[in-house]
DNA sequence: CATGAATGGTTGTGTATACAACTAAATATG
DNA sequence: CATATTTAGTTGTATACACAACCATTCATG
C-alpha cells in the first residue's frame, strides 16, 4: 500500500455525501408532494425571497456559485415558472430576478417539509453539536475560498 | 416573508459548498500537476487501492453512489487508463475492477497533493473539532441512510 | 467623445449524479 | 428442467456544476 487513507472518514467524503443524501431527500419529498421543484432550485429560491429582484451575480454570490450554474440554475427555475427575468433597466447587463407569485402559495409547504428532513437528519445530535459543525464548515470553506482560481 | 431561514447556515448548504471547493481546489492541483485526473476519481482510486479486483457493486456501496454513477464514473477513468474492467470468471454479471500500474506510480502523488489540501482547508481547527464534525456528519448520514428511496 | 477595459450573462463542453428502463447472467421454484 | 425472479451493469434522460469563450453593455481614459 503506497498510502494509508481512511476515505470513509475524509472530509471530502463526508460533506459529499451528506450533501447528497440531503438534496436527494428533499427532491424525493418535493415530488411526493408535487411540488416540481429541486433542492438546488429551493436553495435559490430562499435567497430570492428575501431581497427583491436581486442579480444573478448576486444570487450566485450568495449560493456561492459560478455564474454560468446560476445562468443554468435559473433556466430551470424560469422553465417551471418559479422565478422570472427582467433587464435591470438602471444598467441593462444585469438581470433582476424575482420570485413568481407561484411561488408565494408553495414556499411555505417547501420549508415545512425542509425543516422536517433536518429535523430527521439531526435526530440525536445537540444544538451544540450542531453549532460546532456549522462553524467547523465555515471555517474550512473560508480557508479553501480561492484556492481552486 | 412566509418563513425565516438562515440559508448560510443551513447543513445543505455548508456541506455542499465545503465538498465542491474541495473537489475543485483538488481538481486544480491534479491539474497543475498533469495529473489528469478528477477528485472523484481520486476517491474512487483510494478506495480501489485497497482491496484488489472488488465490483462495481462493491464500490458503489463504499463511495455511496448509484451503480448507474459508478458506471460512469468508471467509464471516465478506463478512459483515462487509470483502471481495467475485467468479467468476474465465477459470475459473469460482475465486472472487477482494478487500478493499472499506471494508478500506481501516481497515487502517492495524489496523496501528497490531498493531504496538502486537508492540511490548508483545516487549518486553524483542533483535531478535536474535526472529530466532532466527523461524527456529526457521520450520525446525519446514517439518519439520512435509505430516507431518499 | 471614441476606443479599450471591465462587468454581467449566455453558451459550449465535460464531469458528476440520480432514476428508470433495459440486457445479460445467475438463481430459485414449480 | 423450464420458466420466473433476482442481480450486476449499461444506457437514456435530466439536473448540477465548472471553466472558457463569447456577446452586450457600461465605464474609464486619453
Amino acid at each position: 500500500m503506497v498510502f494509508s487513507y481512511d476515505h470513509n472518514k475524509s472530509l471530502g467524503y463526508l460533506t459529499g455525501v451528506t450533501s447528497r443524501l440531503l438534496s436527494n431527500t428533499l427532491a424525493v419529498r418535493f415530488q411526493a408532494a408535487n411540488i416540481d421543484m429541486t433542492a438546488e432550485q429551493w436553495g435559490a429560491i430562499i435567497v430570492l425571497l428575501k431581497g427583491d429582484g436581486i442579480t444573478q451575480g448576486q444570487l450566485g454570490e450568495q449560493l456561492c456559485l459560478e455564474k454560468s450554474s446560476v445562468s443554468r440554475l435559473l433556466d430551470g427555475l424560469e422553465r417551471r415558472d418559479w422565478i422570472v427575468r427582467t433587464r435591470d433597466p438602471k444598467d441593462s447587463r444585469n438581470k433582476l430576478v424575482k420570485p413568481t407569485p407561484k411561488v408565494l402559495e408553495t414556499a411555505e409547504r417547501c420549508a415545512t417539509i425542509a425543516r422536517a428532513i433536518l429535523e430527521d437528519a439531526q435526530n440525536g445530535t445537540t444544538e451544540k453539536e450542531q453549532l460546532a459543525c456549522q462553524s467547523f464548515l465555515l471555517r474550512i470553506m473560508s480557508n479553501l475560498n480561492g484556492m481552486s482560481k
